[in-house]
DNA sequence: TTGTATGCAAATGGTTTGCACCTAT
DNA sequence: ATAGGTGCAAACCATTTGCATACAA
């Protein structure tokens, strides 16, 4: 199924539902867990040879502003992202091994915005990245050893 | 004071004191806040202008694995240390607007390591990041306001 | 003496951008 | 028609590394 249907509003941010962009976003939709962008690119590429990387960056960017995808870790230096369909504020858990994301709720106390303290400071931003092994793979794991 | 007294031990990982390394631990020890290489880099610069950015790199990985420094955040895409007298396992608060870091109790539940779950995910590893406004800053922050 | 540290410059590598062309709307 | 999107290549930039030299131990 497409997640673009022609004439439809585009899925994320961009203005332009370009074939390109059709395709970039099916990839997305295609993909099961964290993705960087250079695996994102590799299956563009699959199906479209001609598309360059730039191109899968800016609509990484525009999907990211629409809140479609999420940046959900980091590996190797490069971003990790992944469509996620859970709405207010949370986090995710990447599977070192397979990839695969879950949303986990915020450890913090964010019920009154601002005004959580630590030693005085009032926080206004927090980051937090979760990293394991997913039920399957937490299995898989301690069979081979 | 010098945090590298001659004769003595180094404070950090490296094997050998040389010069460029008491420089580079007192601009170090010096600093009070977060800070990015290349602010230390610049600190450096103004002790021994022919003190080299990747001499400061070198630094700075073997003072982290030591210990004697920590990794406490990111802005503007560089790295952001921090030298931390607190033991055991802890997160940091950064203050955005001054750089003062504090330190902050982990908000996961960490008593059983690898046991932690999260939608039948077993967390190995976790990063929180912390932002926000230290007591000053958050007054001066509301005063202009 | 000997292996670690330094300084320089060049390489890395993910990500961004300038620019001329293309196209969805 | 026109603003936004694309492709390519070059630019960015924090960080790393190769290499010949210097030096702490």
């Amino acid at each position: 199924m497409s997640y673009c249907a022609n004439h439809t509003a585009p899925p994320y941010g961009a203005q332009r539902m370009t074939p390109q962009r059709q395709l970039i976003s099916a990839a997305t939709a295609a993909r099961e867990g964290a993705f960087s962008v250079e695996a994102l690119a590799a299956d563009v590429g699959a199906l479209d040879a001609t598309i360059g990387v730039s191109t899968v960056y800016r609509a990484v960017t525009a999907m990211l502003a629409s809140g479609w995808l999420e940046r959900v870790g980091e590996r190797d230096g490069s971003a990790l992202f992944a469509r996620c369909t859970a709405g207010g504020h949370h986090h995710h858990v990447v599977c070192d091994r397979c990839g695969r994301v879950a949303t986990a709720e915020c450890p913090l106390d964010v019920s009154v915005p601002g005004a959580m303290q630590s030693d005085g400071f009032v926080i206004t931003r927090h980051e937090v990245m979760l990293y394991g092994l997913c039920p399957e793979c937490a299995i898989a794991d301690r069979d081979e050893e």
